[in-house]
DNA sequence: ATAAAAATTAGAGTTACCTCTAAGTCAAGA
DNA sequence: TCTTGACTTAGAGGTAACTCTAATTTTTAT
């Protein structure tokens, strides 16, 4: 059982964060010692590195939250059955492809914005090298 | 002289922005009829519309404001001699290859995104598809 | 025993970019 | 003349994801 400085230090994300996530859904309600003061087990650790992931991905703290909170693989399969497995994957699958196409829209937003700020770099330089200025 | 409805339909930028950019110091400041009201020349459209190519490009307001609000090159052309002009030009090429670096880092933050993404899709839909499940 | 460090909560502040509300002024049409 | 509609301003509200403050309590070290 860690407590909340212990845990920001091993995650990387600040105590403030941890509250925060807590509050707002991402993260399951961690238990509190006799004084009130959280105390994460490891598996809420591994949550939090689960949720890391995620973020990596790109993905929103929404679209975490409706990720779900079951967990990794090996947890799900240790806690649930067969059927219940496949629609957590299922569920995580359909939040993973609506965010594969969001980042399909931003790349071509950025192609775009590329190339038309490539095209006034160019103008703007051929007036500087113009001959008569 | 156009008033302020006027020019949000043609723009297509809401009445509220308008001023909202005019009081940020994004648009020079619009002069007033008798009455008070904004009375916008057709030089204030233009720039307003640069402001919108600026903004396709992925630009910030902030990054538009360091843009300068010389208007376009004719306008500045008009407005100043050679050396004045080169200094705008060469400050604007500055703001658009930062901008272009940054939307580097995006692009590749994107792809790695992705590739994230798409292994975890195939660890679940492998998952899925296992023969005991 | 006492002082510093760390924890708690509720709630405010931050950034970017708007978006809207309220209260008031003013011009034009029936 | 009266009413509707557009305009003005200052300031609040909204979103995302934190980040911090204040007041208070608990833990830890000397």
């Amino acid at each position: 059982m860690n407590k909340i400085s212990d845990v920001s230090e091993l995650t990387g994300i600040s105590a403030y964060t941890l509250r925060y996530y807590e509050e707002i859904g991402l993260i399951p309600k961690v238990e509190k010692n006799g004084s009130g003061a959280r105390s994460y087990s490891d598996e809420d650790i591994a949550f939090i590195e689960f949720i890391k992931d995620l973020k990596k991905m790109g993905l929103s703290l929404d679209e975490i939250i409706h990720f779900g909170k079951e967990g990794c693989i090996s947890e799900i399969r240790r806690l649930t059955n067969d059927a219940e497995l496949r629609s957590v994957l299922e569920k995580r699958l359909k939040v993973l492809e609506d965010h594969l196409r969001k980042l399909d829209e931003q790349r071509k937003a950025i192609e775009n914005h590329r190339k038309k700020i490539i095209d006034r770099m160019n103008v703007y330089k051929g007036i500087i090298n113009t001959q008569h200025l």
